[in-house]
DNA sequence: CCGGCTATTTATAACGT
DNA sequence: TACGTTATAAATAGCCG
């Protein structure tokens, strides 16, 4: 929308990406309102700015909340019609790896390395 | 937008809730896309159909990995502490049984006991 | 239930302050 | 750098098949 036709490619000055990024931020927090108020449903959102600053959105309840319904749907996390070997092993092997760094962040929490992740 | 101004509630025809989900998902799908690559940054969504099924948006990588750089974020917009000892071992157990799940219904599916994974 | 088809409403790109 | 303004691009409500 706007005057021109915008090409849908990364914005390379960054003062017009910033203020792109906030201005649509906003409307998609709208839009995924009015989906969870039109449609009864539970919307999340999770959007990190230009600069790494974290914006949620929960329609209900905290996103971890949304967060922990998804980690509990195993299978179906990115509708799948059927599930085929590739999906299982794909899937088996995300889940390795996301059990690999939870074990590392863990263990840079007890060495006081680290107090927070940054990007 | 539309031919008549849509006010700001529940809709209560289930049909329409439907069809109105259905489209409006696919928009902000597009949106959060567009965000994403326009401003170059990550972008997560998570929304549940009216009949619970779940429709989820990563721009990059998976979506637990989005939602792992927001649990391990202390002090952003919608706040945690710093993961502690409990987190890491219930996302660990959580994980573990993920992959279990992941195991079990591949064998089944091997075995052709099912061939789609319902709610 | 899934796609088209407009009339209208919204969102927003480019400017302006 | 953060807000208004406005012309124009997009999204979409109500219908139809």
């Amino acid at each position: 929308m706007g005057r021109n036709k915008l090409v849908m490619k990364k914005i390379e000055n960054s003062t017009s990406r910033q203020q792109t990024y906030s201005k649509r931020k906003d409307s998609i927090v709208k839009k995924a309102n009015e989906l969870a108020v039109l449609c009864d449903t539970d919307v999340a959102l999770l959007m990190f700015s230009p600069t790494g600053q974290l914006t949620s959105y929960s329609s209900r309840g905290s996103v971890e909340d949304i967060m922990l319904r998804v980690v509990n749907r195993p299978g179906e996390l990115h509708r799948r019609p059927i599930p085929n070997e590739q999906y299982f092993s794909q899937r088996l092997a995300q889940l390795k790896y996301e059990s690999e760094m939870v074990e590392k962040i863990a263990m840079l929490t007890r060495r006081s390395l680290i107090s927070s992740i940054k990007d």
